[in-house]
DNA sequence: TTTAGTTAGTCTTATGGCCAAACAAATGAC
DNA sequence: GTCATTTGTTTGGCCATAAGACTAACTAAA
């Protein structure tokens, strides 16, 4: 069945076309190498409109055909495999000391992955976009030299992000009200690609969703571990962002009205308790944001040592995270939670505890199947998802043009 | 644009058919009467194709043309409408102390309404499969005698239904594990029309997006104010169930690990502090669930009379509401939260302070655009939903035979 | 009363994309 | 060497939409 998913919009053979080149460019993707026969008999598509979906595939170099089967019976078929060599998306991502810049071809291999400090933190929003400007070209010329076509790039901001492209607040980045889609388009003057922003656990959650090991999850929630606590949320296989786009927001539930008091004035937050925030405020209280990560391997280390007010600290954390990771599942019933950036090193201390209080405050028989997993794809999970935007856009099949 | 929404499934011409009927119904429900030229301007499909469809949706007697149009340059236009008559959509809602039936026509005007008294509190499911089915052929006799066709019916069910239609847990009936939809089909012998089973919040949620006056909200929350506390959730356009079909329960997010007991053993549940239970607790501790409309009335009857520890008991409900809302605006960002059930008489003394909470609460500028409303549909609004769910799959093409 | 202008809806023809079935190609089994 | 098997292409038919000509039915104004 097709669905028009916004609204009545009408289709035509156009979009029929579209759907079909896509749903063959993602069995591929997902079971490479196959051949045509395998593609129409998996799809239900008839042999003869594979080869013609096939052929356009090839023609636009999204596809390529690689050997032939041999030691069969019949015909040897002749395999498929996505040609990785002639496209590349752009991801990139700002934080509060670093901007990182990601490469990916259409498998998702990963062709360049640049990280540059930049003071995010004391930077405006065009400063910062001259910056992403100028690291963006270079890396469109690098890919350009490999004599890779840019199908796109998408900016990763932790922050609100509407669904025009607007930061409306960066809190880590003092952000407010910046057009980065906008002003990043006309800095790069006429790129030729889309160029898109949203939110990082957004990005990270596609970035989970398509290339992580619960990739065949329809339903999956990412959840940033930073100083704040955000969330990108998937139902039914597509980002959900909500009406202007700001969902995922979890890092303000109030789980304690007694609790401590959070950045943003509350007490009891989600992030105050189960953040990074959390875990400075006893072991750290005056290191500065750009120090974070440093002081989280110590915490890790003192951890691995067996330091007692460590690992209750942890414990502590852990159970909060619990408590909020269960009114997500309550609220959202999703397959997995996955736990990224700093609960990645701690998950060892945390997700045990997690787990049982999530467990036992989740009302639906056996958890409702909502597993907590902690992120496999390291800290440029949201980089990675930017890339990902990019790449979805080519598997709802709108394909580069041929050349 | 066609978005395939659940994974690779290829797409062929019926789709693209089916596709543009569904647009040329929800164009015509939602802007009757109007002409196939309308309708050609506006969804962008060709005269011609309007026409054929419009022929096709006429012959099936889902549209029927009225008079034309006078006293305009030109030719005048026929109208078209909804045909109201032919087919009907039958909704039935399960709750401790009676079952609704409800059935509607196209244009979701009520056809009949009957509540019959049930003692669902005390009855097994399959006691209740029985009274259902009574209920149900006599709706359908009746639907049958006013020479409609019945094309589907839902139940509408207080409690966790998995995506298969078996309820897992209904607490308010005691239920467990019980396949209503197989077994009202199996009773129904042979129905000829579609039985399926869904939780009442999602229902509910269904027909507040087709029918309440917020129905252009693509992103939308209903909130049931019982005992229990759930909530149905629309995201882009569409009722989002989660992984297994437990989205939506909300009433036990954690509010106040110092809060009151809730009668699922923990502290401080958003139902122990802001749903019904919390207000008999402290008005008529002793009172059987059965007995719940009365005191309720018997609360805001007190509340006109400005009886001070009943304000202060409101005050304090509708803060804890807010608070809850605000977790739920702040995760799913939706246009606007409607409160259901019994929150609806008592609306006046709990959503101010509810509001207040809420967006003192949420994260996004503006409250994310998101409101607090009270329903307007009534205490009918699952069974009414449960019709709609009906009509739904009318309305992505899945027209019922010509006969 | 004629004529021009306007809008509605149908008819004809073309195009694009899918499917079914026949067919060609390339192999292993016997 | 022949047959069975499997792959992938070719052919023809069908279906739905688009474009534009055409018919229909009205108002406005000369």
């Amino acid at each position: 069945m097709i669905t028009s998913h916004n609204g009545p919009q009408p289709a035509d053979f156009t979009d029929v076309r579209a759907t079909n080149l896509a749903v063959v460019l993602r069995f591929v993707r997902e079971n490479a190498p196959c051949s045509r026969a395998d593609i129409a008999a998996s799809t239900g598509l008839n042999k003869a409109t594979v080869s013609s979906l096939v052929a356009d595939l090839i023609d636009r170099r999204l596809l390529r055909e690689t050997g032939l089967t041999e030691h069969r019976v019949g015909r040897p078929a002749t395999m498929l495999v996505l040609d990785g060599s002639p496209y590349a998306a752009i991801g990139i991502e700002v934080n509060v000391d670093y901007i990182t810049a990601v490469a990916v071809d259409l498998k998702g291999e990963e062709l360049l992955n640049w990280r540059r400090s930049f003071p995010g933190g004391t930077s405006s929003a065009g400063q910062a976009v001259v910056a992403m400007a100028a690291l963006a070209r270079r890396v469109v010329s690098r890919m350009t030299k490999e004599a890779r076509q840019v199908l796109g790039l998408t900016v990763a901001v932790p922050g609100l992000v509407d669904v025009n492209g607007t930061v409306r607040v960066a809190p880590n980045l003092g952000w407010r009200d910046a057009d980065l889609a906008g002003d990043l388009t006309k800095a790069l003057r006429d790129p030729g690609f889309p160029v898109l922003v949203d939110n990082d656990a957004n990005l990270a959650a596609l970035a989970e969703h398509r290339f992580g090991p619960h990739r065949n999850a329809a339903n999956l929630v990412y959840v940033t571990g930073e100083v704040g606590v955000g969330a990108g949320i998937v139902m039914d296989g597509r980002l959900r962002r909500g009406g202007q786009g700001y969902s995922g927001e979890i890092g303000h539930i109030e789980l304690d009205p007694a609790g401590p008091t959070c950045r943003c004035g509350r007490r009891g937050c989600l992030e105050a308790v189960a953040g990074m925030g959390a875990i400075l405020a006893r072991t750290a209280p005056d290191a500065s944001p750009s120090e974070l990560e440093l002081e989280i391997d110590e915490v890790v280390r003192r951890a691995r040592n067996g330091e007692r007010d460590i690992l209750a600290l942890l414990e502590d954390v852990g159970r909060h995270l619990g408590r909020g990771m269960a009114a997500v599942a309550n609220m959202l019933n999703p397959e997995v939670v996955i736990l990224g950036g700093y609960y990645v090193p701690l998950a060892p201390w945390l997700v045990a505890c997690a787990e049982e209080e999530m467990y036992g405050r989740v009302l639906a028989p056996g958890g409702g199947g909502c597993r907590l997993e902690v992120s496999t794809l390291g800290y440029g999970a949201a980089a990675l998802g930017a890339a990902a935007r990019v790449l979805d856009s080519v598997d709802s099949g709108r394909l580069p043009a041929q050349r």
